[in-house]
DNA sequence: CCTACCGATCGGTAGG
DNA sequence: CCTACCGATCGGTAGG
């Protein structure tokens, strides 16, 4: 009978702590005592505490993938194709909000041959994105003139929702990314000109 | 006759020092070697390493302070009020970058009696934003539902600018400035519905 | 602002 | 996965 790893525990120690107090401010003595062993236990685990960064920020980046890869190829109206990406966006950051915030902000403590390989998996999903606000620009629903600034203004305001949303705040998740993914699709929508005036 | 002091360059570097390592990341040694002296020679111009962070947000938050607060109390419709201010963050956000960075997420390092009262700057500042929205919902120019998630959806957007703005790049801050604030506005001017439905 | 230094703590290893 | 430990480096001080 294989017993059950250690390995998922020091994962979860460690997403919670490098989440909260950022990569260089945990200590591996931390990791080990939240994982329930002695620091020196880690490394029959992990080669370095630097891995263990980037096993997580892995991690995330499936979910993230995951959440959103199936939607892109979905034949839906471009807002609607919008307004489901924005909430699954929204789920995986507001869900796992700790591995959300490493994926977001904290693989920036990785040194640079590493930094690398996570920014391929960060481009890779804004990718998804940028093939969501160039559908929408194709089929004439989505006006905007500069799809690449759009595409920053839309991950910004989503990504920071890592950053203020609590669980137990007032607007639940389906909330926010209702009235994010309205507000986004009035911007997408173009300029609005009732008088029909030329510009 | 009075020498300059070396405080300046001190604050200098621990400036982009923070900015680009972070404040953990970043040692009295790197700080002292960056300002031209040994690291016991810092302890001459400070008491502590946190010291210096927290003087460093102070310059930062006094430098968005006075960008936007002149602004606010000025005689300008809404929309035009909110286009400056954006421009006005904006500005402060590109040109000087480091300290913007340390205002926006590098505070976070301090320790709790240090992070109150940063805290309190930050919401003094978020303070005009309110302002700004509110004054523009009470003269029926913006038509936003929930006036403090518009604050946090609009501050998240030119806040991001901090981490993607290279001043060698494509578009040059006034062009990103005007963007934002055209798409902020549209945000900001409601629900547009040209077919008269109700809602 | 320098020389010299300190106690604490860091990431990681040896050997079992 | 533990006991025991290591060399390096940390923020900061003494004394001038």
């Amino acid at each position: 009978m294989p017993r059950p790893s250690n390995k998922p525990r020091i994962l979860e120690a460690a997403t919670d702590l490098f989440s909260r107090k950022g990569f260089r401010a945990t200590t591996v003595r931390d990791i080990a005592e939240a994982a329930g062993m002695v620091s020196a236990g880690l490394y029959a685990h992990i080669a370095t505490k630097e891995d263990l960064l980037v096993e997580i920020v892995r991690e995330a980046a499936e979910e993230f993938e995951q959440a959103l890869a199936p939607l892109v190829a979905l034949p839906l109206e471009p807002p609607e194709k919008l307004r489901q990406a924005v909430r699954a966006h929204l789920e995986v950051v507001t869900q796992s909000p700790a591995r959300a915030r490493i994926f977001l902000d904290e693989w920036q403590a990785l040194s640079p041959p590493r930094r690398e390989s996570v920014q391929r998996w960060r481009e890779r999903y804004e990718a998804h994105w940028a093939a969501i606000l160039q559908e929408g620009a194709e089929q004439g629903a989505f006006l905007v003139e500069d799809l690449a600034l759009a595409r920053v203004f839309v991950l910004s305001c989503l990504n920071a929702v890592n950053r203020w949303y609590r669980p137990d705040g007032r607007l639940g998740v389906e909330e926010v990314a209702d009235r994010y993914a309205t507000w986004l699709l009035r911007v997408l929508a173009g300029p609005v000109d009732k008088t029909n005036h030329p510009r």
